[in-house]
DNA sequence: TTCTTTCTTAATGGAATTTTAACAGTTTCC
DNA sequence: GGAAACTGTTAAAATTCCATTAAGAAAGAA
């Protein structure tokens, strides 16, 4: 058995919660929501879901400026929800990085089959693979590899090779690494990068020499090296 | 400059698909055409488009299944076209494989950023690329070859190179560079450039003989010299 | 609860980078 | 030609940044 989705709602009116909770739910999500923009950015953050249902008309943020937000450092699939039929605002939320658009009033059904579409890449073996010298990634189980040999890593250490893997050859900035691995709060915390690295380098060492594949560019951030 | 997106559209009416033709061509799109399902398998499966447009209503084969036989073999991302508003049919069609579903008669412009949703992927190759004489600069991931040697550099060395490299064969003034470099504090503080430019001289030199693609315009700047 | 794992924080030494300074070489222009 | 202004080179000082270790706090499991 896999374990459940999570899906964060985003959505200042309580009785569209509710109903999306109920549906959700029903369908074998976890649920988390949230009932304004500051809120929302701060959840999604927080709890990591597989998937976001944002409502554009939020009381306090725009909720384009909340996908924006969410966009500086995550690529979770966001759905958006709108009363406005408008096609500008649609093709203006597509291109600032949400996944699809649904307009209110929304068919269950059809809502749950496109959530179902954004998460299917999360399940699917796609490029649930990544391989660069003698390590190996299976995203689809979070398994790590060396030399095939499984190496145990904790959740901070699996996200933060995830995002290094994901963007293998670039270098990676501070900011982005913290900002996807500990969140928004923490974009300043680059101790927590030094310490990190090194558990990482340990971990990945291979019999008596550390891990080569992990280079520092010093004030920037570090790479992935393509082996 | 990016090769351009392939998309092949299946639909059997002549005038959607000259319609799409034109739009999809003005978005720089190449495009291919099939009139029926079984053109459509065949074509998906030799011109291996980067997106696929589906009209759910053919002649010969049901729409849904040239989806599944597509989705056999390939992942291509597939957006249905439908005159039916049918959420039935939208749910059937997005748990078979589609990626999207868009009813007839369909905004041009929200196609195209539903388009746009599914191809991001596979479009995010951003080649900033610069190359001049011996000098390749990958803005991308912040690599800078000598004779596909690859030279380290600071962060200021780095940025400094940048920023020649983005005036390649204008005059950069030494105002210019000192306030993109080192910011407005040290607009006075030309000595920073030139124990800059020796180190870039040096660490850009290739063999025995020191980089001659910096060139000093006394009192006035430095310019990167095209080869 | 208690034990274990994981995360956060602090302290240290060392490495890399930037800044400063001194001097040598060049160009400009009278 | 020669003085003045500008540029190039080098090296050391100062600063900033990084790796590593360890210990306390927090979270989670038994």
């Amino acid at each position: 058995m896999t374990s459940p989705l999570t899906a964060l709602i985003i959505d200042d009116e309580p009785q569209i919660r509710r109903l999306l909770r109920v549906v959700l739910e029903g369908e074998g999500y976890r649920v988390i929501d949230a009932d304004s923009g500051t809120m929302g950015v701060q959840q999604a953050a927080a709890c990591r879901s597989d998937v976001i249902i944002l409502d554009l008309g939020l009381p306090d943020i725009e909720g384009l400026e909340v996908l924006k937000r969410i966009r500086e450092w995550s690529r979770v699939p966001i759905l958006i929800l709108s009363v406005r039929d408008d096609e500008e605002d649609k093709v203006s939320a597509l291109d600032a990085g949400a996944d699809d658009y649904v307009s209110k009033p929304f068919n269950n059904a059809e809502l749950l089959a496109r959530l179902r579409v954004l998460t299917r890449r999360v399940h699917s073996k796609d490029d649930a693979l990544f391989e660069s010298g003698s390590l190996r990634i299976d995203f689809s189980v979070r398994q790590v590899f060396v030399d095939n040999q499984e190496i145990a890593l904790t959740p901070t250490e699996y996200t933060l090779l995830l995002t290094l893997a994901r963007n293998v050859g670039k270098v990676v900035t501070h900011r982005q690494l913290l900002l996807s691995v500990w969140g928004p709060n923490a974009v300043e915390q680059s101790q927590y990068l030094r310490v990190y690295m090194t558990h990482l380098r340990t971990k990945l060492a291979n019999g008596g020499k550390t891990f080569e594949g992990i280079q520092t560019e010093t004030r920037i951030g570090y790479r992935l090296l393509v082996k």
